[in-house]
DNA sequence: TAAAAGTTTCAAAAAATATTGAAAATAATA
DNA sequence: TATTATTTTCAATATTTTTTGAAACTTTTA
């Protein structure tokens, strides 16, 4: 396969895979696109190289970078801001698994710590109350895993628990 | 709080989550419904408790049955479906990180396997070629994670390794 | 087997989300 | 400081996704 096709399926794959877990298209084929290219790339480069609009790139440049995943970087005689992604894949997943737990986990664990407070006088909502403390224990563990889980990669300790637990 | 405001705030939340995993809240609203409600419902008992169509309801519990997480009950004596969640929390998360998995996960393995035997003529090549060679790690240890988490929580051996990577 | 009860399907409408493009803002140079 | 290059913003538009509702279909009962 060419290294041009290679990376438009790469592109288009990624962008697939964030669109089912609701990340924004573009948003990932612009993290797909610097992840891949060696060197930084200017809002220009970006545009042309997936056919999209200068403002679309700003606001999903300046997200990313919210993510803490994409970093400006500045080249000395160039007036343009060119861009890069974090070049290590696992911190990359790190910072992804640290900002969804933020944004979108951790409000859904204050929700369930508050309903589980519900009045436990009939027997409908002693059975709420009880879903609702599983649903709080599991969340939380997967919550934490993903967080230790990334953490350690790359840890001698993690890598021989994940041996054993495979 | 009372319950039938706790059960609201519930169902609203998860519904919220569901959205930004990029899942129909429509779906995950029932699912939650059916999760925190001790007898099986019916269809018209789900179109009154969260105000939508029949036909919407019905093509959710369609999708929800084939993920494995809610079944369809019947009553003696009672001509209608009903419909009941799957009651083991852990199960369910079980089904749901297996199904996840097969649709989203597995299709990006096989695209990302197949990508980097591009040609590595070029030194790009070379970049492109490791940079999918990680990324292909790292979701398959993830992918083997929360499939062997999910599948041995509860059990004694899973509790202590997660105790000591926490 | 005809009528009634219940369910599914899917085209059309509504709602949510993403994208554009041009004006405004900002930064760099002369 | 004026000019030019670059970036950001956001209302308008386009696209995608979800929801509705009524007709078609299926199942049950009389």
């Amino acid at each position: 396969m060419r290294l041009e096709e290679a990376k438009k399926r790469f592109i288009d794959s990624w962008g697939a895979l964030a669109t089912q877990w609701g990340i924004n298209k573009t948003m990932a084929q612009i993290h797909a696109l610097l992840m891949i290219t060696p060197e930084a790339l200017s809002v220009e480069d970006i545009m042309e190289e997936l056919h999209i609009s200068r403002g679309n790139v700003s606001m999903n440049l300046r997200e990313l970078m919210n993510w803490g995943i994409v970093f400006k970087e500045f080249k000395s005689g160039e007036r343009k801001d060119y861009f890069s992604s974090e070049r290590d894949t696992v911190e990359m997943a790190r910072k992804i698994a640290i900002e969804r737990s933020r944004r979108e986990i951790k409000p859904v664990l204050r929700v369930l710590g508050d309903v589980k407070k519900v009045d436990e006088s009939s027997n409908e909502a002693k059975f709420f109350s009880e879903k609702v403390d599983e649903l709080e224990d599991l969340i939380e563990m997967a919550d934490q895993t993903i967080e230790k889980v990334t953490s350690m990669s790359g840890n001698w300790f993690t890598k021989i628990v994940l041996k054993i637990i495979k």
